[in-house]
DNA sequence: TCTGGGGTCCTAGGACCC
DNA sequence: TCTGGGGTCCTAGGACCC
């Protein structure tokens, strides 16, 4: 089977190898050689792994407090991780790579996509660039890398990961320089699972279909696919049979959710701790959120119990409340998330994790902002207030206006541009509207 | 005793509108 | 008053990624 070239794009996924461990090597090269796993936050689990430790059989996200008989029996090393660090490392990295191709991608913290076709001239062949690149990335930051080259991403992907297995490669596969007839074999030789976008249920799933290997999905017809699965998978099967899907993104898109979450070292029972533990949180999603200079329109607070511990009693909540106006300000995000935590605590649990999601984020300074901005600046009065409504009133017609007062202003802005109606609780109770 | 912290996209179903 | 079809928006949940 041939791979339909439908265009001229290639594209190369440069992927580090055990990318944590490698940089921790870079600073403790003595770290060399030995098997070697980075830790989640309060060392919990191990979260990478180098070749050795992988040799011994240590999967991801196995528990620290599983691994100390290897520890002991072959001198495994466990380093707390230091996620600076590896930004600034990927940092490094993806600067280098810029420099051979102005199209590129850097996909997550490890692997970046470069769109290389218009690099054609420049090399005798593109597994001669693919080696120079991991030569110079090794020579210039000391992280070692893969480079997969093929027509589409998601068979970039995979010609990554035939680099990474097959060391005969030299750590570099071109799909399109390989014959056709092994390719097919070798495709043979791949569990449907190693795709880019079929995680553990579709594996099943598939293999319950009587497609086991990379080989057998290729030969799959999308539409078929689409009947079974979604429009990503139909998507997935189209790339892998050679046609492109998918573009590189050449800046960064915003974020349009932030995280920010943990679990703590030891259990907590209070709703004062937990707000401690939340308000970092907010302080950190805030600072991400003007980062990248957006704001955001509702805030969710969630908590967990330990759901480890199943003889305890389990309980984990979440709520997601509309702020009055669209914001990024730091006190008025965390005022919301401790109503949010305030309607869903509990008492007599003992809590494992808690943390907070930014959600419908969009960019600072629109025009909808500047209206809020004006009812900001006169809260105190409510007759600027209501100035302000009437205005808003001779725009978008009275019943709105009802609305935009007893409602959420980014919900109203939203609704009252379709004309349509809007029946949101009143921001100040909120709190018993939830507990309804 | 000890079990990560982020993200994305898609779909289905309900509320509501005209 | 009864009725249907088409459309949008929102949410929850499921799948995936690193």
């Amino acid at each position: 089977m041939t791979i339909q070239r439908t265009s001229e794009a290639l594209y190369a996924l440069v992927d580090c190898n055990n990318y944590y461990c490698s940089c921790e090597r870079v600073f403790n090269p003595r770290l060399e050689g030995r098997p070697l796993v980075v830790l989640s936050s309060n060392d919990g689990c191990a979260v990478a792994r180098s070749q050795e430790a992988k040799d011994l059989g240590v999967k991801m996200g196995t528990p620290w407090f599983q691994l100390q008989d290897l520890v002991r029996r072959h001198r495994l090393v466990g380093l707390s991780s230091n996620y600076t660090l590896y930004g600034d490392m990927s940092a490094r990295v993806v600067q280098v790579l810029s420099q051979f191709s102005p199209d590129y991608e850097a996909y997550s913290i490890d692997e970046s996509f470069l769109r290389v076709d218009q690099m054609r001239l420049l090399w005798p062949s593109f597994t001669a660039m693919g080696k120079a690149i991991r030569m110079r990335v090794r020579q210039w930051t000391g992280i070692p890398v893969c480079v997969g080259l093929a027509p589409t991403r998601t068979l970039a992907k995979l010609a990554n990961h035939i680099a990474k297995k097959n060391p005969q490669f030299g750590g570099v596969f071109d799909l399109t320089a390989y014959p056709s007839v092994d390719l097919d074999i070798l495709l043979s030789s791949i569990d449907v699972g190693e795709v880019w976008g079929v995680g553990r249920r579709i594996a099943e799933k598939l293999h319950g279909m009587g497609i086991h290997t990379v080989q057998d999905l290729r030969r799959t017809s999308p539409k078929m696919i689409r009947a079974h699965f979604s429009v990503v998978m139909e998507r997935t099967v189209t790339e892998l049979q050679g046609t492109p899907c998918m573009d590189l993104e050449d800046v960064a898109p915003a974020k349009k959710q932030i995280i920010s979450s943990k679990s703590f070292g030891a259990m907590v029972a209070s709703q004062e701790e937990l707000m401690e533990a939340l308000a970092t949180y907010v302080s950190r999603a805030a600072e991400k959120l003007r980062a990248q200079d957006s704001v955001c329109g509702m805030l969710q607070v969630f908590i967990h119990t330990n759901q480890f511990r199943p003889n305890d009693p389990q309980y984990s909540n979440a709520v997601t409340i509309p702020l009055p106006y669209p914001t990024s300000d730091t006190r008025e995000l965390t005022s919301a998330a401790a109503m949010a935590l305030k309607a869903i605590f509990k008492n007599g649990f003992l809590f494992k994790k808690c943390g907070v999601m930014l959600l419908d984020i969009s960019p600072a300074g629109t025009i909808q902002r500047s209206l809020f901005d004006a009812v900001e600046e006169n809260a105190r009065h409510s007759a600027a207030i209501m100035s302000v409504l009437d205005g808003l009133n001779t725009r978008f017609g009275r019943d709105t206006v009802k609305v935009a007062a007893a409602g959420t202003a980014q919900r109203w802005i939203a609704r009252a541009e379709n004309k349509s109606q809007c029946f949101t609780t009143r921001w100040t109770e909120l709190p018993k509207a939830i507990a309804n």
